[in-house]
Parts: C-alpha cells; sequence; structure tokens
DNA sequence: GACGACAAAATCGTATACTGATTTTTGCCA
DNA sequence: TGGCAAAAATCAGTATACGATTTTGTCGTC
C-alpha cells in the first residue's frame, strides 16, 4: 500500500504486515527481533522497533519469549465486528458512489478470481482474491482515516485462520454476499451496497465466531490432554 | 487509563500522550528524543521508542529536526468527523444502555464542572471537564476496541487550539447540545443518546471546521509576511 | 521413573556509541 | 549592509554491548 520506504524498520514493519495479511504468521510462531535482524543482516533496533509497533497496533503480542501474533477471543471478534458493521457499509456506500472505471475493473477482476479459486476449491488463492477485492473497493474510499481504520480491523482477523470455507453451506452463502455487493457496486448504487454490506457483515461475524469456537474448544481439548500427560 | 507501566517505554509514552490530551504540546513545539531522555534521566532508547509509536498511531509527525504534533487539515477533520459520526452515536448509545450508578454520578459531575467553568470564562478548565466527561461515558462502553478507536479519534483533535468556546453563539450551542446528551444519558434512553450524540457531531465538525480554517488563513498571512521580508 | 535444584541459554529492556544528513551559525568578502 | 560559503551543531537512524529475567535442560536424589 505505501512506498519503497526509507528506512530499515519501516521496511520490516511493511514486510511484517503484509505476512500477517496473508496468514504466513501462525500463532505458535514466535517472532524474535534478533532472528529478523539477522535475516536482513542488520541490527536488533530496527526489527525490534518494527515488531513493537505491530504491537501498539494490536496485531502481536509480547510475551516473555518473543513476540506471537494476537488470538482473537470470542468477544474481541464480537466487538471488532461492532465496529466493522458501523464502519463497513457506509465506506462501501461512498465507495460506490466514488467509484472509477479503473478501480471497477481490478473489482470485477477480483471478484472473478474469486469464483474460480473458489470453484476449484484453491484456499489460499481464494484468501489472496478475498484480500484484494477488500483492497479493491477501499481504495475508491476518498477518506484516508476511514480506509485506514477499516483496513486495520479487517487486518486483524487474519489471525484467525479460516477452514470456514472448507464448509461448502459456508462458501456459498459467502459467495451470494460477496456476489450482491459486486453488482451493486457495478451499478453505481450506494444504497444497495450498504445494504448488502450490512448484511454480510452479520454473515460474517456469525461465519468467524463459529470457527473460532470451534478452534477454541479444540485447543481446550488437547490443552487437557496435555495437562494429563505431565 | 493503563495502570502504572512496568517499563520506561511505556511510562513516557503515557506521559507524553496526557501532555498531547491535555494539548500542553503545541505543533510549533520540537519534541526530541534526548530532551525527554536527559529529563528523565535515561537513555534516548525508551524515549525514542515511545516517539515512534506516537508518530505511528498519528498523533506526531517526524521531521529531520525533532518531532511535532501533526496539524489537521480542513480535509483531516471532514475524514475524522466522517469516522467519529458512524461510531460515537452508536457506543453512546451502547453506554446509556449499560450505564452504572457510578458512571452515572461521575457523569453528572463531569457535567456540572463543565457547567461551571464556562459560566467563569475557565477555558483551561472547562477543556478538562470536557475530555472527563468524554472519558467517563466511554468507560460504560463494553466494547474495549470501540472505545478505544473512538479515543484515538477524538485525541487527534486536540492539536487544533479551541478559542471555540470564546464565540459565546458557539459555547450555548455546544453546552445546549451536551446537556441533551447529559439528559438522555440520565434518562437510560439509548435512542436519544443516539440522535442527540449524531447532532452534536455535527455541530462540533462545524465548529472545528471553522476554527481550522481560520487559523490557517491567519498562518497564510504571517507566511506571506515573512516571505516579503526576506 | 518422578521430582527438585541448579546451570545454561534465550530474549527483552536499556544504555552507549557512531554515522550521515540537514539545519543553523559563523565569518568572510563585496 | 547583504550575500554566500564553510564550519558547527543538531538530530534521526543504526549498531553494539550489558544486565536482568525467564525459560529450558540436565543432573542427582528419592
Amino acid at each position: 500500500m505505501e512506498g519503497p520506504s526509507q528506512n530499515l524498520m519501516e521496511t520490516i514493519y511493511s514486510d511484517l504486515r503484509l505476512s500477517l495479511q496473508r496468514s504466513e504468521v501462525s500463532p505458535s510462531d514466535r517472532l524474535v527481533d534478533t532472528e529478523i535482524a539477522a535475516s536482513y543482516g542488520i541490527s536488533r533496533m530496527p526489527a525490534r522497533e518494527a515488531l513493537l509497533r505491530l504491537v501498539s497496533e494490536g496485531y502481536l503480542v509480547g510475551t516473555t519469549r518473543g513476540f506471537a501474533v494476537r488470538e482473537l477471543s470470542l468477544e474481541d471478534i464480537s466487538g471488532l465486528f461492532e465496529v466493522r458493521r458501523q464502519l463497513e457499509p457506509r465506506a462501501a456506500a461512498s465507495a460506490a458512489r466514488d467509484m472509477t472505471p479503473d478501480i471497477e475493473a481490478a473489482l470485477t477482476m477480483a471478484f472473478d478470481r474469486i469464483e474460480q479459486t473458489l470453484s476449484v476449491g484453491n484456499i489460499p488463492g481464494l484468501l489472496a482474491a478475498n484480500v484484494d477485492f477488500r483492497n479493491t473497493w477501499l481504495r475508491a474510499v476518498t477518506n484516508p482515516h476511514m480506509a485506514a481504520t477499516i483496513s486495520r480491523f479487517i487486518d486483524y482477523f487474519q489471525s484467525v485462520r479460516v477452514g470456514t470455507f472448507a464448509a461448502p453451506a459456508v462458501a456459498a452463502r459467502y459467495f451470494e454476499g460477496l456476489s450482491a455487493i459486486h453488482k451493486a457496486f457495478l451499478a453505481h448504487d450506494p444504497l444497495a451496497v450498504h445494504d448488502r454490506m450490512t448484511l454480510f457483515m452479520f454473515a460474517a461475524e456469525e461465519a468467524y465466531l463459529s470457527v473460532r469456537k470451534r478452534q477454541l474448544e479444540k485447543a481446550e481439548v488437547i490443552g487437557s490432554i496435555r495437562k494429563r500427560r505431565k
């Protein structure tokens, strides 16, 4: 999203942020400043500063042993979606109003890629296309504060690894909602976009909550087994 | 808002953040890590980290010569208020629903202090009371993500020095709006709070825009004089 | 084989030192 | 007095070093 940053800290920050957006770091991984510094061939400080920034922005949490991707509680998910529900329908509506032909074309490309990856079950490709779709309409949001806030709130969800799309019923509902949004964008109909996005938000919240709930239950079972073994 | 942080960086960050909230730093001031470090009797790094964090959060901007409070353009103000309009009415409504008696009492105290400081023209006291009032109802917002986001968006406006209240008409309108909000809070009426807060947002945006516009015009005149002298 | 004490390793937080870029000041000359 | 260039000061960025704390691993004992 940003240009080629001039200093090391920004470079590392951008790289890490991108990895997080792509879910390339799992919550069990540990990010350590010395390791990152070594991989870039630089000193600890810029790496450390980048990590601290990600912590302050809520993407990572500091542990006694390295930094880790922050995991969302069910309350976090509900809370984050309460904010998203307030912002995204409005922002998408303004994007529908101000959308230029080139952004429209890019949006359709991303949408087609979503359809295609979904049909062949290419989950990583689907996630990437999904991020593209979102970033594309966000480019039509003229208010940078709005766009940045939304971007941030969405990125929090990258830590919830979605096997969501594995369930065909969920995938179908997702695609249906997205199609309606896409169509409304093409029709330059802010009201329709607003309404569709609102519906989409509720469906997404439900999906994330159920995925995360299952994850947490599984983690608890594993935890109790571990404890028993001990 | 936070407890006594264990490390120096957090301490300095909190202190600086508080200074910013209180408008104790003007945009013409320069914040330099070595100075801050010296005043605390520590090394540069924690001070520097605190400053970098404030930059990443948008409160400060880095210059070639120290860090400075970020000044808002008119577009910034409109954009920030677009976000605030989406969030604050909703958050305040939820606060009205969930408000506890102790928070209610604190809110009334803050409100009374606003009335009093306003009547005697005590502007610094008024600003402080105003911050109190806001922070108090925010305490009743159970969604921490919502509360933090709102808090942040409001704090951006501390760089716009308000001689706003100097104009009696503006002050009267402000107090009227705030009274209505306060009354609606006491009545535990989420809908009324939502509506009143929405009105208040529009009035506030208008006020900030006009104040800032005047500031920018004045700055331009001074700038052109400086240039001529040169 | 389980448990506890102790040693070793890992990692964060902080301090200090160096460097290069940019701004400010100084001093010289017209 | 004004302009200009060199010198000095300032400050951000980066590197390296040290101490404190926590985790991990090992060894010996019960």
